[in-house]
DNA sequence: CGGTTGTCGAATGTCGACATTATACCATCA
DNA sequence: TGATGGTATAATGTCGACATTCGACAACCG
């Protein structure tokens, strides 16, 4: 059997790019919650036929970013309190779950990495630099869920975080003290070091609760302000 | 405002029908892991066109049941060790964070419920009837995901355990002695009466991969038989 | 004038046909 | 004989057109 040389080019089809596409403009907030997504329109601008486009809406359907009637089309998902709640529920439980099981499989390397993200959070704390801390934050989780080597999990925590980020952006603004931040990531961390899986779990979705308990009263108060 | 006599007809699309009718075929093992799903022979077969057929695969696909190459087609998805032993995670995660907002939040009506689940696990184990004991069992499960009154985590149980239902009939086999599975629920219940919400989910975790081991380890020797 | 009904426009649902591409088979050649 | 390359075939990918259905607006009636 021969090296392998050259990495095998992925070929895009339509969907694909359509899918990405509409995704992208959903995440980056071009496309507003509530909006409508017409098929032919889509279709006209990217330069293709309404079947891809069709296709990706309704991939995007099944990850919970896009809601559709019949007859009536799609529409850019708005979520209401609750379901950032519901979200925040389903992520802490695979962050939950991931951080058991890295607890119980600790390898050195997966450890380290993680020791090496909360000393970045911790010197961005230092420093000031909260967009940077808010960036490690969400990158610190990522880690956690992709070192359980459990893809569903992952692909999991991804789908919910985009979600997340639809209602607000995790990744600019901090909705606990930054020392807090870092101290709460400390103790996860030295959970999993000593196997404590059980705590690590529980400290982790105690955090999570934390700022999507955070996330609903600024909410709240947004409403009553308007 | 008059009052509702006629419930509102769900209209069904083509779509909706293949959706529904292939996800049945995979589940009752009419379509077997492996094989091949080729679009034009299931439409022909169904007497629509390709287009719906199409649509409903791609949602299979995202719903785990499929998998699909590019100009290849679909396939019903063949589970690994690996691939059971993610959901089972993935499914533990979701029931024991179930366990815990139940535990939290209970109410008596589904305390009640549960109780009663329990109860006729116990006649069923007691009678001898292992078959309807196993169908209790998963009822029980779900149960608690409804519970929960998060439409996510609910949602992602019936995916989880409509993937393990590919790989082996989870109601109709049991993996651990009637009164083991009974002692457990038993005390799952009393858990969350006592609003024992760590225990409650630890417990329920446990039970989930002990099942999973349980499975993988028959599986090897399966295997090894062949 | 309020409410109901009919009509129209536009978007989605579905279809059949064509374009593209992966696989299997076969002929060719070292 | 085995490897290589071409070709046929059959499936998926994409397209444009037509059918169906929903929502809005206007006409009508009490």
């Amino acid at each position: 059997m021969s090296l392998q040389i050259f990495e095998q080019v992925p070929h895009k089809s339509l969907r694909e790019v359509a899918l990405s596409a509409i995704r992208q403009a959903i995440l980056r907030g071009d496309l507003k919650p509530g909006q409508r997504l017409m098929e032919g329109e889509i279709a006209e601008q990217m330069g293709m036929s309404r079947a891809p486009v069709r296709e990706a809406l309704r991939q995007l359907e099944t990850e919970g970013l896009v809601v559709s009637q019949a007859h009536r089309g799609a529409f850019v998902v708005e979520l209401s309190i609750k379901d950032v709640t519901e979200i925040c529920a389903l992520r802490a439980a695979v962050e939950s779950m991931s951080a058991r099981i890295v607890a119980e499989q600790a390898s050195p390397e997966v450890l380290a990495q993680l020791q090496q993200a909360v000393a970045d959070m911790s010197q961005a704390a230092d420093a000031g630099d909260l967009s940077r801390l808010a960036a490690l934050d969400m990158s610190f989780h990522e880690m956690l869920c992709r070192a359980s080597g459990n893809s569903r999990l992952l692909d999991t925590w991804l789908s919910m975080t985009s979600l997340i980020r639809i209602f607000i952006d995790l990744t600019n603004t901090l909705y606990l003290p930054a020392d807090e931040i870092v101290h709460l990531h400390t103790e996860v961390v030295e959970h999993i070091e000593h196997g404590r899986a059980e705590e690590a779990g529980q400290a982790l979705a105690r955090h999570i609760f934390d700022v999507c308990e955070r996330i609903s009263q600024e909410r709240e108060s947004d409403a009553s302000d308007a």
